[in-house]
DNA sequence: ATCTTTGCAAACTTTTTGCACCAAT
DNA sequence: ATTGGTGCAAAAAGTTTGCAAAGAT
């Protein structure tokens, strides 16, 4: 494998560092962490994993980080449904399905949208971002129970 | 005009009485207010909407009021991008378009979505519930601005 | 009369801010 | 050396809960 991780872990840090942000243990270990999860992380559970590793990062931290990795585009948040964001790296672009039953999130590439996105921007003269929204809805297991 | 307003009103608080609910000076006021708004009021705005008529209603109730009328079908909520909810009646479904730029909403029938839910639901076996989420992008103005 | 709903105060969760110290470049 | 980043403590924002009093049926 070549070790991958690693490889896309200085990758991101050295576009953060190109674009006049610093390295610090506490950026590395969150790219770490985002790399590791499945890419749908709150900020407290980015919080856990990253203190696991680096006991000392404190979550106001983690916070002030991901707002200066989403100001230098490495990192961009989603909104689930009920409030909390979750955070991933942007180069992993994506739509979020998340079920309001048991929490199951499913990606979804970009281009289920686009006939969505060309219609809405003909008749409204909006255009959606697709990656900045969750849609809600019910898994297949899920739909089959009443509730 | 035949004050539909107030018709509407007595009608959903017939609804709300018949399901087994009681009919309050609060629980009045908040419906009242929902149906003069535009249909995207977030708790806090409801408050004060709700307290420039009766000042003595508390936001504790407000928000079990809204919990009781969720439960009751007669009010939904729908998440915004930033996390916090918006209330409106059920008798109003439709989708909600946010702008990122000036916090434009427009709403956009359900039809607009029937295709994307068909073709998801055939790909990802998941069903989206239309009325629950937003939808963010840019409206025109703000698409035209950089940021 | 009964049982739901409300007001109040206080707890709670999540995120933000001020400030002095520390560290990356 | 400089400027940006971090830890800590405390505040802020939004929502929830326990309990006794008030109100709707």
């Amino acid at each position: 494998l070549g070790r991958p991780t690693d490889e896309r872990l200085e990758r991101v840090l050295e576009m953060l560092r190109q674009r006049g942000g610093r390295v610090t243990t506490a950026r590395r270990a969150i790219v770490a962490a985002l790399l590791q999860s499945s890419g749908h992380v709150t900020a407290d559970e980015l919080t856990a994993t990253v203190q696991a590793a680096q006991p000392d990062v404190h979550s106001t931290t983690i916070y002030r980080c991901l707002e200066a990795l989403e100001e230098l585009d490495v990192v961009d948040h989603v909104h689930l449904g009920h409030g909390r964001a979750v955070y991933h790296l942007t180069d992993q672009p994506h739509q979020h399905l998340v079920c309001e039953g048991c929490g199951l999130v499913v990606e979804v590439p970009d281009e289920q949208f686009a006939a969505l996105r060309a219609d809405l921007r003909d008749r409204y003269a909006f255009t959606i971002r697709p990656n900045h929204f969750a849609v809600l809805g019910r898994c297949e297991r899920c739909a089959a129970t009443s509730r």
